[in-house]
DNA sequence: ATTTGTGTATTAAGGTCTTAATACACATTA
DNA sequence: TAATGTGTATTAAGACCTTAATACACAAAT
């Protein structure tokens, strides 16, 4: 578990971000047990008040939930799950259109380097096994 | 002149990316002067020290220059503005993979999604003619 | 000469984000 | 019973962003 975080975004929505990754690839399922508040903490070396704001929202969203003090569990509902990995594409695709036409550069235009720049990127975390 | 901000980057972080996007779709040219700090600071109901702010760190970029007190300008050198259009593609690109494989989908996937959004909101702009 | 419009600079206040230091209730474990 | 680990909550401080209210030097226009 380590989150290579920015300097422009909140790292409380940094945190969040992360869990929809992991729940995306399927890293994390239904019911699954996640690390406290403390441990979060400290294995990604922010404030503990920085994770339970993080958690906060997660459980606002109803992406985990928490019953009494057991530790906080992935949501049960598939359909919140399948949700998740949805939601990503769909805003990446968004952002990468909206980026693109606000410069008004035809899509034909870069979608040879949009899949040089995958192999490109893919054979990074090839190399890296 | 309009912009539409987010509620997630700085205001004079948006005001940055504006004029890059106009220099990147040759709205604004080599030497062109543009409004004075108070002046878009109307034009964009936003305050004219955050416009000032913006100036001077565009200023430093060498994106815009000012010599005394006479309005400032974009940049005469061809080689900087020709540089914006090509760092925002490639920006925008490899967030976009970047987002892609932080989920590990792959690109064919999606590659259909991005023709068919990209199509879609071309559509709603041809409209507003 | 006065007014207006440049760029530039300073100070103050409020909001958000982050860290820090605690505190409490509860359940499990030693 | 005492210690430990949960979730949860509060308060305080500092950093950054934004707005606000001014102020000054300079040049052009009236």
């Amino acid at each position: 578990m380590d989150v290579k975080f920015n300097n422009r975004d909140p790292v409380y929505v940094q945190v969040i971000r992360h869990f929809k990754e992991q729940i995306a690839k399927g890293y994390y399922v239904a019911g699954q047990e996640i690390p406290s508040r403390r441990e979060l903490a400290n294995q990604l070396k922010i404030n503990p008040n920085t994770a339970q704001r993080a958690y906060k929202e997660m459980e606002e969203q109803q992406l985990i939930y928490t019953e009494g003090n057991l530790p906080s569990c992935i949501t049960k509902d598939e359909k919140v799950l399948k949700n998740v990995r949805e939601e990503l594409i769909i805003e990446a695709v968004d952002l990468f259109v909206g980026s693109i036409q606000s410069i008004n550069v035809p899509l034909s235009e870069v979608l040879e380097l949009v899949k040089k720049t995958h192999d490109a990127k893919s054979g990074e975390t090839e190399e890296s096994k």
